[in-house]
Parts: structure tokens; C-alpha cells; sequence
DNA sequence: CATTTGTATCGTCATGCCCG
DNA sequence: CGGGCATGACGATACAAATG
């Protein structure tokens, strides 16, 4: 998982934050039916779970982040050509008025 | 300086959607 | 269908700035 086995190094935050939190025995895999893959393999695919969706989280949130970037980005370019626009207008508007009086 | 308030970041859970 | 992925929602925590 991690090379060194703790925590990663972005994480400089909580200690707490890796603890899991009122783990919930998933009902229907609890081992009654099939001793043999019980709890240790249960718990071995949750983890995996677990550390797959923290992953993609991440990545959403990053691919969100870009998201919102682009679209401010477009943002500020838009209200460019919209200033330039309103310009070109005026300077039209102005021209058309000296030639017609 | 201690407390409060606001904001960023994280991990987890629930859920919808898609693909085999 | 069932499994896996993407993502919204939530609560916890850390940190910074404001307030008294």
C-alpha cells in the first residue's frame, strides 16, 4: 500500500482520520453459511474496498478541481470577447452617428 | 491569548450507472 | 443480474482569520 506502510505523505492532517469508524458487519457476508472464508478474508475485501474508494475519491475530486478550473477559465474568457464586443459596438455605434448627421 | 467561525480536505457510505 | 466505478452527501478534523 503505502511503501513505508503509514500514512501518506499529503497526509498531514488527523491521526484519527485512518481509524475505521463504527465498522458495520456486513450482514450478508457474515460468515455463518461458509466458515471457511470468514473474517479474516472478509475483512481482507473490505479493506481492499475501502482503499479503492478512498482512491477514487480522490481522483474525483481532483478531476473535479480541473473541472472547475476549465470553467472558470472559460468564464474569464468569455467576459473578455463580451468586453471587446461591447466595444467594437460603441466604436460602431459612434461611427454610424458622425456619418448620418 | 482563548474562543468562535469559516473553509479546505479527507475518508466513508449510499446509490446510480455501465459492462460483462 | 452482479460487481465495480464515479460521485454526491455527510461527519470529522485541521488550520486560519476574526472577535472579544
Amino acid at each position: 500500500m503505502w511503501a513505508t506502510g503509514d500514512m501518506p505523505a499529503y497526509q498531514i492532517r488527523s491521526p484519527a482520520s485512518s481509524l475505521p469508524q463504527a465498522v458495520v458487519v456486513t450482514p450478508s457476508t457474515n460468515n455463518l453459511d461458509n466458515p471457511p472464508m470468514m473474517a479474516e478474508e472478509t475483512t481482507r475485501k473490505r479493506e481492499l474496498r475501502l482503499f479503492k474508494n478512498r482512491e477514487a475519491a480522490r481522483e474525483c475530486r481532483k478531476k473535479k478541481k480541473e473541472y472547475v478550473k476549465c470553467l472558470e477559465n472559460r468564464v474569464a474568457v468569455l467576459e473578455n470577447q463580451n468586453k471587446t464586443l461591447i466595444e467594437e459596438l460603441k466604436a460602431l455605434k459612434d461611427l454610424y452617428c458622425r456619418e448620418t448627421d
